[in-house]
RNA sequence: GGAGAGUUGGCAGAGUGGUAAUGCAGCGGAUUGCUAAUCCGUCAUCGUGAAUAGCGAUGCACAGGUUCGAGUCCUGUACUCUCCGCCA
């Protein structure tokens, strides 16, 4: 959500932004409709101001004059209420334009149509080199015993997982990992729930833009979470926070859940891309100042890299172009790790700036302490780790000859010490 | 699932139909020679203004209703707490 303030002052601007993003907003009718909106509440308030006044003279007036001065108020009342539904209904046009008004892209940020155009940063380690052949991860599973693939699908339906014995505690173990090094820098480890209200959704921007990837539950009206930041982005909502407070960190940890609806047909082997999966998220609540939270958006990549370099994956930083980065961002860098069999880099990581954007939405803020003054803070996230997904290349990368499956150092004592996992006994 | 109590500003807390007290914290200003105190204003959103000036509207969990007028009365909903029941 934009400032109205700001898209009347910057109408360029906002118009330029919204196209790179390949979106459509009809900004003049925005406009024009919130002049006429203040028209109507200039005259409604000016109709109030005279029946407040009125009211409020009853008390003191006459005996006489009071019967005169009720049905003056009276018929007041009526004629307010008439211009109080014609302002609601504009405002309720007015409120959906705004809800679907997207964040502009940061001027660093690549332009460009969709996934084709986003830029390698940089890459991190070569790709893996075998002596072998090497195995996929689905058949490296079967081979150690760790899955039950097909019979989950059967019981569960399509893109669900089931994996067993050292796999199952290596999906964990990295989760643990991966929180440790987030409690180390700051951040306080947070368990969420995956049910959420509707709020939420409109929250994070979820809504109004992808009804289609989410599940529902109408007897209870209740949503599943796709991710912690839903819940954590309006955890805080409505508040006004103390500046000595920011920034916060949270490591949100919970199972995620989408319908991965527009995703047909791709990626249906294995692990890629399920219906639940678990993921420990990194979520950061900053004061207003693009300086302050490019920082943060900056340190939580380097997080999540130190994340790929102790799991000892080669990967490369993508920034994400201005049309493949969705509604609600700023600015975005993904990190993809390295799929031996795939012979090219897959999605681990998404790293978002979000500036005021969710801010605004969840009437979130703080008070500054140099002036006084209340303000939208700025929000970011990025995925800690995500699992099963991030098993992929972890287990084809560190595949040996015999099947089994290396523990890069790091990960050791979250495994008991082994440096090994699975092959031929 | 059943019964009861509650929800007022950033925080605390008064207010039983007639303009939302007061205290604390923050911010601004004034004043006083002493690690600070005192006084005044401000302190949530919006409209009208060049204005961070004035004036005005709105705001007491949310949504309705009664009334000339609702924090206050009525209805519904959400949430919190206590007790009972069920339960990993």
């Amino acid at each position: 959500m934009l400032d109205i303030k700001f898209i009347i002052e910057n109408q360029q601007l906002v118009e330029e932004g919204i196209a790179k993003k390949g979106l459509q907003v009809d900004i003049k009718g925005l406009i024009a409709l919130h002049k006429d909106i203040n028209k109507l509440k200039t005259t409604s308030q000016a109709l109030a101001e005279e029946k407040n006044r009125l009211s409020n003279s009853i008390k003191s007036a006459s005996a006489e004059e009071r019967p005169n001065i009720i049905a003056k108020s009276k018929a007041l009342g009526e004629e307010l209420k008439v211009e109080q539904e014609k302002l609601s209904l504009e405002q309720a046009k007015f409120d959906e334009i705004m809800w679907r008004m997207p964040n502009l892209p940061s001027p660093e940020s690549p332009i460009g149509k969709d996934d084709s155009e986003n830029v390698v940063r940089r890459k991190v380690g070569e790709p893996t080199k075998f002596d072998f052949t090497p195995r996929d991860h689905v058949e490296l599973m079967e081979l150690n015993g760790w899955s039950e693939m097909e019979r989950i699908t059967r019981v569960c339906g399509s893109r669900t997982y089931a994996i067993t014995n050292e796999l199952a505690r290596l999906e964990l173990a990295i989760h643990l990992m991966v929180m440790d090094k987030l409690a180390e820098n700051g951040f306080r480890i947070i368990n969420v729930p995956s049910i959420s209200k509707e709020k939420p959704l409109y929250g994070q921007g979820y809504l109004p833009f992808s009804r289609d990837e989410i599940y529902y539950m109408p007897e209870d009206d209740i949503y599943l979470s796709g991710t912690a930041e839903l819940i954590l982005n309006s955890l805080r909502a409505d508040e006004i926070i103390p500046e000595n407070e920011l920034p916060i960190l949270y490591a949100g940890f919970s199972p995620c859940f989408r319908r991965e609806a527009g995703a047909a047909g791709k990626d249906t082997r294995g692990l890629t891309r399920v219906h639940q999966f678990m993921k420990t998220e990194q979520f950061v609540i900053c004061k207003n100042d693009i300086n302050e939270s490019e920082k943060w958006h900056k340190k939580l990549l380097q997080i999540s890299e130190e994340v790929l370099q102790d799991l000892e994956l080669p990967y490369q930083v993508l920034e994400v172009c201005t049309g493949d980065m969705g509604a609600p961002k700023y600015r975005q860098y993904d990190l993809e790790a390295w799929v031996p069999t795939q012979n090219c880099y897959r999605e681990t990581h998404s790293c978002s700036n979000i500036t005021e954007w969710q801010a605004r939405r969840t009437n979130l803020r703080y008070r500054d302490n140099s002036d006084g003054k209340v303000k939208f803070v700025h929000t970011l996230n990025n995925t800690g780790i995500a699992t099963p997904r991030a098993l992929v290349p972890f287990l084809e990368n560190h595949q040996q000859a015999d099947g089994s499956i290396r523990i890069p150092e790091k990960l050791q004592p979250y495994m008991m010490g082994k440096k090994y996992i699975g092959g031929k006994k």
